[in-house]
DNA sequence: CCTTATGCATAATAAACTTAGGTATATATT
DNA sequence: AATATATACCTAAGTTTATTATGCATAAGG
């Protein structure tokens, strides 16, 4: 990703989040998604989506359907079941470290 | 540290932050601290903190002070000037990224 | 024709961490 | 007396996770 080392272990998290609301998605668009949502802040580099992507389906955690649009190859990615509920424990963390994150940066930050 | 593997890349700038707050303090009492302020959700283990701290020193962020307590070593490590305007760089840093995953995992959250 | 965008992928490298080990003193427990 | 726990420093080896660079291929715009 482009803003410096502190995404590291968050990526995962971020591609089943992403996948839990959009159903699928393949890997194009989940790097045009995660620019358009941090507005050019946060890029997804390929070289850490695909791999992750294959992890996690490797994992069981994702399916994958092939499909052929404009003459273009394109790799669907949605969550299994066991997708859906890892996807509830990993967010959950994250929230978590987000939190413990604001406290001791910014403990004046108040979470409504 | 214990939880996952999230915290990469923010354990330079949680350290610098601390600094700024506490003056000076020494590797031990870093670990102590950040365990309490996130009530033991954050542990950061000496194999990550002292090669952080030294590495910190040596980009001439840091001053180190030893001092012997109880027939213990300690090392204080405070800021230099360099290592104040790094933090306040780097904290601003911190927090744009703590929105944007906010932002991606959490829309509804407002922060105050 | 060449660049930009779309779409997939991997290999080499670098960074940041965990795990596991080491040294040493002080205090509390069995 | 022996052992565990807490304090206090440190490093080496290995893992994870990312970046950078590269490759293949189609489509559209200048």
């Amino acid at each position: 990703m482009s803003n410096s080392k502190l995404y590291k272990g968050s990526l995962n998290t971020i591609i089943l989040k992403l996948l839990d609301e959009q159903g699928k998605m393949y890997g194009y668009e989940i790097t045009q998604k995660v620019k358009a949502l941090t507005k050019g802040e946060l890029q997804i580099t390929e070289g850490a989506l695909y791999p992750a992507l294959h992890k996690l389906e490797a994992e069981g955690l994702l399916d994958v359907e092939v499909a052929k649009v404009d003459n273009r190859l394109r790799k669907y990615y949605m969550l299994t079941e066991a997708g859906e509920k890892e996807t509830v424990n990993r967010l959950a963390e994250l929230e978590e470290f987000i939190r413990s994150m604001q406290n001791l940066v910014n403990p004046n930050w108040s979470i409504n």
